[in-house]
DNA sequence: GTGGTCTAGACCACC
DNA sequence: GTGGTCTAGACCACA
């Protein structure tokens, strides 16, 4: 995994934490990997998994089992997917409007390239 | 003005400039607010505004008449539109389509929701 | 049984067979569950029981007859209450105190609450 | 600084600063010693006492103003006073009373503690 | 000057 | 094996 300069790792981390689970590919109440293995596979310091870790586990994605490891929250993919839509419909969407607006883009010009969107990206795998 | 928690402050102060200038606020050519001018209207310290100022010089949006003050680039509404047009088809619209889909809004509410939006700021003072 | 998340779960074992041993449902010499036992009650790894007997065992509360069990001492239930004392004694009652004075709750207070703790569980089944 | 073992130092140095706040020796909106300067004080690490701070700012005690420092919230007094209350009179106060009826202590014994603990406590300095 | 992040490496308690 | 904490030291962006 590459990651971005301006982003701290920790929270690409637990970005990238996140999308496996809303993807349902870290099912509900599995354990996800240990500090040390996730670590091992991202190639960074373990205590930088772990922050990520601590910071999902403030927002109750992940609870922690002592001794044993991490493991998805019962609730887990409704809480992000909460967090998201709320910041989405809060911030991004304005901002998205006023760009609009300020670009001179008209809704259809955006609903032609959401189906070339949908298309391109609908038959992965 | 309020700032942002989590993005820098001279890139908000740089971007409430470019707002300016793209909604005319500022006309094409003018002198701009000198950097202690703007520094004490916005309460921050003015290495900030300056490095605001020298951001924008480096994308050629504003130059600076030494001595004199800082004044809009003569084409600075079609580079700053260019600069956006460029990051808002490039970047936000595709992280736009994949919210959509993850957070399952449809293309339709999006609509709707836009013609509330313009509704509710077409009538600024 | 749950656990409280920042002790470690061999003291609240430890405290728990205590509670028991003070509260006469062990009673004096007899012989305690078994580790495996105890761990698959509490849903715990035996391990953990383990633990906390060896600790109960450190403090002469309980003795291990080899191939046979645990059981509990013939003075546990004075020692158990001996060191509970000089632990409240010496740190829980200064603290309290402390808190007292902090929380500005007054000696009165405290006492109503007492009485009504009473009444609520002087009841048990 | 002395720190106890048990209790993580980051921990202690939450609560010395929560502390400093309640009683006052550190103002309402005060700035708070740096990370640094309170690190070589408490002949710390950086680190540590940042996730001191880190801790304190997620209870919303204390706020941070970019590249300036730590300053304390408007309402901290208050906010730690609940957090403490809410604690004491949840989880401590109850375990408080079962000692007294465990350990066959009187409301009585207590009461008069108390007064001493006053007399031997209230003309410090 | 300030905080924020990261690494490398250590030691610990716990399960 | 697991997480949790701490240190030493570095580098960075920001005000």
């Amino acid at each position: 995994m590459e990651f971005r300069e301006n982003e701290a790792i920790y929270l690409q981390i637990a970005a990238y934490a996140g999308e496996n689970i809303l993807l349902g590919k870290w099912g509900q109440e599995d354990k996800i990997p240990s500090v040390r293995e996730l670590a091992s596979d991202l190639q960074v310091n373990p205590n930088t998994v772990m922050r990520a870790y601590e910071f999902l586990q403030g927002k109750e994605v992940i609870v922690n089992k002592r001794g044993i490891g991490f493991f998805i929250a019962s609730d887990a993919k409704q809480k992000l997917k909460a967090y998201r839509k709320e910041d989405f419909l809060g911030h991004e969407l304005p901002e998205f409007f006023r760009n609009l607006l300020l670009l001179e883009i008209t809704m259809d010009e955006i609903k032609t390239r959401f189906e070339t969107f949908i298309v391109e990206n609908n038959q992965p795998k």
